[in-house]
DNA sequence: CCATATAAACCCATGCTATCCCATATGAGA
DNA sequence: TCTCATATGGGATAGCATGGGTTTATATGG
């Protein structure tokens, strides 16, 4: 399970460490890496997973029919923006330059975790789109079984 | 699995080199090469795939029965239209000038991975095909297992 | 059946980039 | 304190895309 966030660093190269926890989460034994493909919800960041999940998507388009207009789109937006990363003998991916350019990268990569799969974000952009996360998620913790009214006490974490 | 979308360059000779990635999926003993044909959606590229993906055509065709309409039909759009391209030492393919004509290449010829299969194009008439290509997936991501209603995030990827 | 033109296949060379490999720093845990 | 895993830096190597010369195949005409 892909879990927290980290960030680290580009280097001169474009490489950049993925996690080791993140690598052990993506093991597969046809490839050893990750697949990332551009955020289908528009957001600023690259989504990544391991190639097992991948297959799974897979197997989902194929269950559509040949040549309609879903599997088309679906095909295009995945398999045709997708990009294979496999890790070197140290755990680290080679970032496209174009990936890095679209994400506005100067340095720092965070990875976010996401239960299944993972989200790869220049550190910075990410900083300022995750202010307020916690309180975001309130509305919706009804899922996880909470009481519907929840009061935010005084004086919380910094 | 063929994924994402690579440029490659034409040569003087009508050459292009299939990308590594997409030789290595198009492996099969008896043809070491891609198939390509018309797109059968009318689209403005070719598609390609291994020889495996053909003998599958080639089954789902037999089904039929033999000098019917639509096995007619399918053979000749199928079959008929199709080339074989084998890749010289270097892994590079010849592209026959009428299919050059066809799809109006300038130079710069895309690779598009389309899962089992792959797509050919001119690059420049695909990067305008392919500008808004997200988010006319997202109708269609519930197939996936996704929401029906997806919010797009503000300040999204270049 | 041979001669010729055309195009396809083969071969080698080059530059670029990704990958491999080794070295070092840092921090966690025994 | 010592050991080990991780993250990171950098030199060496291998793979890939590309250009171009040479040879082989194929089709067509005599």
């Amino acid at each position: 399970m892909f879990l927290a966030t980290i960030v680290n660093s580009l280097d001169a190269k474009g490489r950049v460490s993925v996690p080791a926890d993140f690598r052990m989460a993506a093991t597969h034994e046809d490839f050893n890496g990750v697949i990332i493909w551009p955020a289908l919800n528009g957001g600023a960041f690259f989504e990544a997973a391991g190639y097992n999940y991948m297959l799974e998507m897979q197997n989902a388009i194929r269950a559509l029919p040949l040549y309609s207009k879903e599997r088309d789109k679906l095909q295009n937006a995945f398999f045709g923006e997708a990009r294979k990363l496999s890790f070197d003998s140290n755990g680290r991916v080679t970032m496209p330059k174009d990936v890095l350019e679209r994400l506005g990268v100067d340095g720092e990569i965070a990875f976010v975790g996401q239960g299944d799969s993972f989200q790869i974000w220049n550190a910075q952009t990410r900083q300022s789109a995750a202010q307020n996360i916690q309180f975001e998620a309130v509305p919706h913790l009804h899922h996880l079984g909470a009481n519907q009214n929840i009061k935010t006490p005084k004086g919380g974490l910094s």
